[in-house]
DNA sequence: CAGTCTGCTTCCTTGATATT
DNA sequence: AATATCAAGGAAGCAGACTG
């Protein structure tokens, strides 16, 4: 996990740093993985070296890459390695300074290892930690167009702002790389481009993106974005992931009110869940009922550190068993293990659950046009999608 | 190879604005 | 006030790519 290094003196510097991402749709999907997981993987030793490495198996892992094809890495490589990217889009005050680099200087793969290089003034660019919060692998993985993950670029910038500003309808076709022809009539872009990567954004990332358009006469000219966090997603922003979730558990309140610090009942709950949330509950028994003189905190720690195992249950007039971790977990759930259940349940559906749920969502006003009774689908792809959400809405409420 | 998904085009409806 | 025009949005459907 990269050092959050302090934040350079200038704001106008931080500004250009954060448009680094700001690569105008020439590049693919998985080539804009790439640049990200190499800037991930380089980010400690941005300033400190010149070539940075990686395995390949590793590589393919966090790029979401399965397939055992290096060539399409190596074209896609390539291609990074042959592209340009400009960092003026969006400048302030009207500015027209303008900066050019391909993002890597240099590769190799030898011996399952990928090498590489950032040109130095890129380098330097790059070295801001601001950077790290754009590239969040996470959400990476996860958008499946890349009209969602340019749009998250440009939107994530903005979120403690809370909004992009008013942006002409011509820069954000630009910036989101929506510049094929059929996206000249603005109801194409907005139906095929922003709805849907918002949606995306929306489901899947950090933060809730809302469009606003301003009009002239019944045109639409221009588009803001609201950016605000998104509270069920918030936990993946960094690396404090797993942390934040062990600070919210159950064992982790309970052993810093015995006054252990924060630090070290962290890594008691990684080390071992079950025994620290144990070793909490035991050492509150007994300062009930004043076993304990003086720290409780000091005891607790002799406690998780000493003892190998805390016996408790009959014997000594207490019956009840120590809830375990599990129990602690379940109530831990992530949106993202719901969102797998949600996922797992409607697969596992039967014909006649799957009808009942078609026939509910045609009630509540779905259109219906292209049911199939006798499969229980919608046979047109919009509406399928338009039923997808809904299912998936409904079954996430009953779970 | 059938079923599904995706990108794209075409046609229709709705509602706001301009014109008479 | 009635009518025409325009842009957005909704819906349908086709072709080609992808998947198991």
């Amino acid at each position: 996990m990269p050092n959050i290094k302090p934040l350079g003196p200038q704001a106008s510097e931080l500004k250009k740093h954060v448009a680094t991402v700001h690569v105008s749709g020439e590049l693919s999907l998985l080539e804009r993985k790439i640049v990200n997981v190499l800037l991930l993987n380089a980010f400690d030793d941005l300033l400190t070296k010149k070539r940075h490495t990686l395995p390949v198996g590793i590589f393919c892992t966090m790029l979401g890459f399965d397939s055992k094809n290096h060539d399409a890495l190596k074209r896609a490589l390539l291609k990074v390695m042959s592209t340009p990217i400009s960092f003026d889009l969006l400048h302030d005050g009207g500015k027209t300074d303008w900066e050019a680099s391909p993002l890597i200087a240099y590769a190799s793969i030898k011996n399952g290892l990928c090498s590489y290089e950032y040109s130095d003034w890129l380098a330097g660019k790059l070295a801001n930690p601001d950077i790290y919060t754009l590239i969040n692998i996470n959400v990476q993985r996860q958008f499946s167009g890349g009209y969602a993950l340019a749009l998250y670029e440009n939107c994530l910038r903005f979120k403690r702002t809370g909004s992009t500003g008013w942006i002409p309808v011509e820069t954000w076709r630009r910036l989101l790389g929506a510049d094929a022809s059929m996206y000249d009539e603005f109801k194409h872009f907005s139906a095929e481009v922003i709805k849907k990567a918002v949606k995306e954004i929306n489901q899947v990332s950090n933060i809730v993106v809302s469009p606003e358009y301003k009009r002239e006469a019944r045109r639409v000219v221009q588009i803001r974005f609201l950016v605000e966090d998104n509270p069920q997603k918030s936990m993946y922003d960094n690396e404090d992931e797993e942390q934040k979730s062990i600070r919210e558990s159950d064992a982790f309140k309970r052993l810093t009110r015995l006054g252990v610090g924060d630090r070290l009942a962290i890594s008691w709950i990684q080390q071992e869940p079950d025994r620290a949330l144990q070793t909490a509950i035991y050492v509150e028994e007994r300062a009930k009922s004043k076993q304990i003189r003086g720290n409780a905190g000091g005891y607790a720690r002799t406690v998780f550190e000493k003892a190998a195992r805390i016996e408790v249950g009959p014997g000594n007039g207490q019956t009840e068993s120590v809830p375990t971790l599990p129990a602690v977990a379940e109530a831990d759930t992530s949106a993202e293990e719901r969102s797998r259940r949600t996922t797992a349940r409607i697969k596992s559906m039967t014909l006649a659950e799957k009808q009942k749920f078609a026939g509910e969502y045609m009630a509540e006003g779905g259109k219906g046009n292209t049911y199939q009774p006798e499969t229980g689908t919608f046979k047109n792809a919009l509406e399928r999608t338009a039923y997808t959400s809904w299912l998936r809405a409904k079954v996430a409420d009953g779970q």
